[in-house]
DNA sequence: GGAAACTTAGCGTTCGTTCACTAAGGCACG
DNA sequence: CGTGCCTTAGTGAACGAACGCTAAGTTTCC
């Protein structure tokens, strides 16, 4: 579904779309944080007029929660897609669980820009999008809790808290996007070191 | 030096002073976003004037970079004091890292607004600011890597990466403002819990 | 022809910032 | 001992620019 630009045919006259304003969007948004992304950067951007944002997106609000609802329902597909084709060990899966999330959010530019917004704004929505968001959310949570609850009861893990585990591991594959200045490593790289992390976490008592 | 309100004599009339001004502001900002804060917040908020922020900063930006740079000199004095008069044991020296930094994102709700605004935020700033506030995260992440390569010497800590090590543990105290929904637990729970996370990421090799 | 996907133009509001002014305390000097 | 003067810490009003958003018209494609 939703294949917007090009679909059956070849060669159109290039229409920007909702997905392509949305990208552009989401750019400013991760340069600029929400409030100081203007609707009108993020139209010059995509390459179109403010109106035109307005057609696909009822208020520069909505469209921040039309990309988290999406953005996280992307992330949580992908690691259940990975997680059932996964070596059914507890240290395997929970490997897994690393690269996914850091790769989901290091693996180009825009991923990087799109993982500041999700970590950075969610807090801007209303109560009841807020909600939707933040059960997205404790849906990943769960995730690799139950990941690390699995290696526990077989023996690889050891950790008496593996909510707090599986949060601190989140947390620490979702802030890698320049919270320090500088790490000179490949993306490769960092999903090795955070693996080792992250057993670290569930194997320490 | 500095002492704005009622230095030597008692009782003058409630002047709300400098202080009083970026304590509004950060608070605001911590809730709003700096773009999202607006000079005229701050000021309501302080119960003052928008011009008398004027009198005191000379911009909304040199009033986040003041802010920034008094909040880490603060955290590494306090930091360094601690770690002065701490047991010399490498583990004892990382709690006292691990229960420095959680206390001072967490022990009131300025201190979590503020801790807000300073891992949000700091990107705001011209680059001249920038570079003095990341040298200041640089002396902290220095600070914490070098509790960890002595222990590393020493046998009580095995990493091969103490600096990305110090780096991840500095990101779990600094991240546990609200990443997540709900964490029912005090802080002195979790002071303890974050110790166990960060002896687990500087034990492991 | 008609719906979908835009554009142009502009609305009212809020933004950061500045200007001209002032009340209040300290203080050197006749 | 008071009086003119400078500094400190503000106030209130207003500036132009930028903001989010919208009504109405235009193009594109089946």
């Amino acid at each position: 579904m939703a294949s917007t630009a090009a679909s059956t045919e070849g060669e159109r006259r290039e229409r920007p779309g909702k997905v392509a304003m949305m990208r552009a969007a989401v750019e400013v948004m991760g340069e600029d944080g929400y409030e100081g992304a203007s609707i009108r950067d993020m139209a010059a951007r995509a390459g179109v007029s403010v109106a035109a944002l307005y057609y696909h997106f009822p208020s520069k609000l909505h469209l921040l929660g039309e990309f988290l609802e999406e953005a996280h329902e992307v992330i949580l597909a992908r690691l259940e897609r990975r997680l059932l084709s996964a070596d059914p060990t507890p240290t395997a899966r929970l490997d897994v669980v690393v690269s996914t999330i850091v790769a989901s959010n290091l693996h180009d530019k825009f991923a990087r820009l799109a993982s500041n917004v999700a970590v950075r704004e969610h807090t801007r929505l209303e109560k009841a999008e807020r909600k939707v968001i933040d059960e997205k959310r404790r849906r990943l949570l769960q995730l690799v809790q139950g990941v690390i609850e699995t290696g526990v009861e077989n023996g690889d893990f050891a950790t008496r808290e593996p909510r707090e585990a599986a949060r601190a591991i989140v947390t620490l594959c979702s802030s890698l996007v320049e919270p320090f200045p500088e790490m000179h490593r490949s993306m490769a790289e960092v999903i090795v070191l955070y693996q080792g992390f992250a057993r670290a976490l569930a194997a320490t008592p």
